[in-house]
DNA sequence: AATATATACATTGACAGGCGAGGTATATAA
DNA sequence: TTATATACCTCGCCTGTCAATGTATATATT
């Protein structure tokens, strides 16, 4: 794995509401996204994306729905919630601040 | 406890190789210079301190003697080793790839 | 004299998130 | 027929965080 891992933890659930916002999507395509937009440099551990899903759906962050594919394998969409939304931007500022508390230790 | 606090796991173990790449230090000042930089905003709870300290000592990053106050509570200071500050030059680096691939992503 | 506060270190045990390993199923290309 | 890509899911371990608790010294307050 990634030295950036580590870094990375706790990160995952407003990487997956970040993609959410943009459109309904499904864990393979998010994941498929991750990589794109990273270069290849972070992906999300299968059994981390399931679980997360699973927390966000708890928590009333994310809905989800059986795609009607005709074809190819069964896809689970998700669909951010307003609270999940309101999530996303809280999480986005909290990133913000925690990157500059970051700096000031490191 | 602030809502940074999970944003900032993982990072435990630099913030204190950064503060003994000045000088040597103990816990308890660490502790309070962490504060200080923070203006409040962060705090390294004790017991996450000190587990910390043992990872590091372990892994040979730290040495640790105790001082030798002739007054008031003991303490134990640590000293940062060459294979150490190594560590944190990486880690510092592995920040600032850190840091792009989430802004990126959320 | 008694109490509170600050300094200083340490351990235990619970909890949560990440993830390796394993499993299921469909479709297409070699 | 075999491999690869797509797509989902669960179990159980590992690791880092932290609340709670305990110890000891020194000073300030009541």
């Amino acid at each position: 794995m990634s030295i950036t891992s580590d870094l990375i933890r706790g990160h995952t659930e407003t990487i997956i509401l970040a993609q959410l916002v943009f459109k309904d999507s499904y864990g393979y395509e998010i994941n498929k996204r991750v990589q794109e937009k990273t270069e290849g440099q972070y992906e999300l551990k299968e059994a981390t994306l399931y679980s997360a899903f699973r927390r966000l759906e708890q928590a009333g962050y994310i809905l989800s729905y059986w795609g009607d594919e005709t074809t190819g394998a069964r896809r689970r969409y998700y669909t951010i919630t307003p609270l999940g939304k309101m999530t996303y931007e809280n999480n986005k500022k909290d990133w913000q601040q925690a990157k500059e508390l970051i700096d000031k230790l490191i």
